[in-house]
DNA sequence: AACGGTCGCAACCGCGAACCT
DNA sequence: AAGGTTCGCGGTTGCGACCGT
């Protein structure tokens, strides 16, 4: 990694030693909601001081946008929402805010993680073994002698993303928290359930939609 | 039951763009 | 036009949860 020293903060006031990091508490996160509540958003540095948090804007904005924010969808991707993501991630690449507007609720933050984790590691992991098999495949061209090695590769493929794919996560910190937070009501109701019922749940697995990220990368 | 490795997500950081004075 | 401030983005990290041994 390249990244400098933190000398600098990026904000005015992170150098501020009552300025907090880490984990936002409960406490924090009311009075975030309530002070947007009653003033809307706005300058977010000048916001922090006024809401009394010993926050940076910066780190106000992102809670909010990526947390707290009524309209943000927590939960699973849906097969129809990792389709959109890797449509438009194959048309604009790491233009994660670009590709977040065309999933309402969802947020820049998660759809970046979401691919990173879960759709980036198996490209990889496709990636190898297509080399492999590739190269497999040339050299079966000369000695025609791995036949099984590349059927071993492609199952190891499917194997791998199924294996490796519990689409259903939700984080139960997460669930914990705003489900105290629910208690608390800053807002008259909690217009999105935290916690979808799992037995709605659409399970899927990277088997079935490779082949469409597959075709959208025009392989 | 304990431990180590891996995974997923929230939050941080630096930087460039946009906006303001 | 220039300098300062704030915003927004993309990359990265830290840590808790989970899983296998």
């Amino acid at each position: 990694m390249d990244k400098k020293p933190y000398n600098s903060s990026s904000s005015s006031s992170s150098q501020d030693p009552e300025v907090r990091k880490g984990p936002w508490t409960m406490e924090e996160d009311l009075i975030l909601i309530n002070y947007i509540a009653n003033h809307g958003e706005g300058v977010w540095n000048s916001l922090a001081k006024a809401a009394g948090l010993k926050r940076t804007g910066k780190s106000c904005r992102l809670r909010w946008l990526n947390y707290l924010r009524p309209d943000v969808r927590r939960g699973n991707i849906t097969p129809e929402e990792q389709l959109l993501i890797m449509e438009l991630h194959s048309k604009w690449g790491n233009r994660w805010s670009k590709i977040a507007k065309h999933l309402p609720g969802r947020t820049d933050n998660e759809i970046k993680n979401y691919w990173r984790t879960r759709i980036q590691k198996h490209i990889k992991q496709a990636e190898s073994s297509c080399s492999q098999s590739q190269q497999h495949q040339q050299h079966a061209q000369l000695s025609s002698e791995t036949a099984d090695h590349q059927q071993a590769s492609s199952s190891h493929v499917s194997n791998t993303m199924a294996d490796s794919q519990p689409m259903d996560t939700y984080s139960p910190s997460s669930f914990n928290h705003q489900a105290a937070l629910a208690d608390h009501q800053p807002f008259p109701t909690n217009p999105f359930p935290t916690v979808l019922d799992q037995s709605s749940f659409n399970y899927w697995s990277m088997d079935d939609l490779w082949p469409n990220m597959q075709i959208l990368n025009g392989d």
